[in-house]
DNA sequence: ACCTGATCGTCCATATTGTGGACAATGTGC
DNA sequence: GCACATTGTCCACAATATGGACGATCAGGT
């Protein structure tokens, strides 16, 4: 199952009694988010556990919450524009974002180069905000894509500001697969990634993620010192070299002390 | 209540039954989404007909699959970031979208000014894509954002392009609120105008949405002349001249055609 | 310190709600 | 034309949500 945006955990162990409806609702708008071409209602039931009686109500229900739409005439389903709507809103209000815009834009224009704003969610972490690089090679990337705790940089610096206990626990849980030929896939490996992480002050992606991209990162935390999201750099080899990259991480290092101190302030 | 974030159309009636439970959900998501400030359990409770026992354990269901998020460590409330993660999925299916990208970028290059991709949703419309103008004054919209029928020229031009009686029943349901001194607020006035649109083949929004803004629009319909969504052109009064006015509407013209045509060479 | 009022977090008997098999209608391929 | 697959709808039954009540916690007032 690929999970590509941003479940909860899986350990959360049934929540909430007296939910396990909305659960099943969920379950179906994540399966139509994942699905690879368009499904029809036998399609989804195939992938579900429910019966088709229940995956036609629950899409019916989702239909006329505006989550989701039939394609033109046909009975394939995709998701609906009021998630977009939704999303702006999440967007708009969020603290972390406008407390961080004007740090990366510092970050971005002293560099040059792309700039991403991570936040955790699920298994993973979701872009929710990006600016480019103003030269002519950029990175494909999108605000709202998941990408993985393992292979970014936003992801490992973001491990490496929890707890011990609490990030054994997550690197224990993770479905490592191979992204690059650089990826690690031995949670032993990523520990002690983690723990030169912890002893530098800022994680390093060296083409594990995407092939020809490198990438600097560091953790926001808030008051008490849990991280909350996480910045990262992202820089072409061909433009890599020592000195800039030094010049880089000081910059990154710079940037995130700066978001999460001006977050402290907040509240 | 303030509806700013595309509901279903309010006569749905019953949709679908077996599914009274999730709307319960989604009218408590709508409420954290339409929050001014930040809301505690209380203050939903008080703004909802359900009783702090249920909206507690919605909230929770709602935070355990990541739509909402506790904010910092106060007991407040507010959209999750699961919800740009699925947004951003429904961004990149988008058909219309994806059909338009091309010509919309050729209208605002042609032009130099504003143009805004809108798809109904509930009883407003919604930006699914803006190109901005190259220039220095620039409109504040955002992807996202939800605007009404009767005040913008994507509403006019989608409501102009369905059949009078559908028409009719929409404009006998709006709630028109000025929004500037232009905004039509009586439904007879909306009604002409829209016959007007008819004849002319392209809608005029002259400051009715937004003030120092005049807007052409245009619908995009699908191959069997129903109308799936809107292009428009934004244009600062003090650029705008009759000369430039003519050249805007034919291009206008121009490009809903395209991408209508565009449309309905798919599936 | 002590009381008051307000909110949070949880529980459980009850009744509302969802379930899913069955059926008829409608397509679709051979 | 028949056979197979899928859609859309119904309803008796079973699973689920409900919401009032209770104890815990906290902030402010006297």
């Amino acid at each position: 199952m690929a999970d590509s945006t941003g479940k909860p955990a899986p350990e959360a162990g049934r929540a909430v009694q007296g939910t396990a409806s909305f659960s099943k609702f969920m379950i179906v708008l994540q399966a139509i988010a994942d699905a690879p071409g368009d499904l029809d209602i036998a399609k989804l039931t195939k992938a579900l556990p429910y019966p088709r009686g229940t995956v036609y109500r629950i899409v019916s229900a989702l239909m006329s919450e505006g989550l989701v739409t039939e394609k033109q005439d046909a009975r394939t389903y995709q998701l609906g524009h009021r998630l977009i709507a939704l999303a702006s809103k999440s967007w708009e209000t969020s603290d972390l974002r406008s407390a961080a815009r004007d740090h990366i834009e510092a970050l971005r224009n002293a560099t040059g180069e792309t700039v991403h704003l991570a936040v955790p969610s699920g298994t993973g972490m979701v872009y929710i905000d990006k600016l480019e690089s103003p030269r002519t090679v950029r990175m494909t990337s999108r605000i709202g894509t998941r990408v993985e705790l393992y292979s970014t940089s936003v992801g490992k610096a973001y491990l490496a500001a929890l707890p011990e206990l609490q990030c054994r626990e997550i690197i224990a849980n993770l479905n490592m697969q191979p992204r690059t030929r650089n990826t690690l896939t031995d949670p032993e490996a990523l520990l002690s990634e983690i723990r030169k992480t912890r002893a530098n002050g800022y994680s390093y992606d060296n083409e594990e993620n995407e092939p020809d991209i490198r990438c600097f990162g560091g953790a926001i935390v808030d008051r008490n010192g849990s991280p909350v999201g996480g910045v990262s750099l992202s820089i072409p080899i061909y433009r890599f070299d020592e000195e800039r990259a030094a010049n880089c991480i000081a910059r990154v290092k710079e940037t995130v002390a700066a978001i999460s101190a001006s977050l402290a302030t907040l509240v």
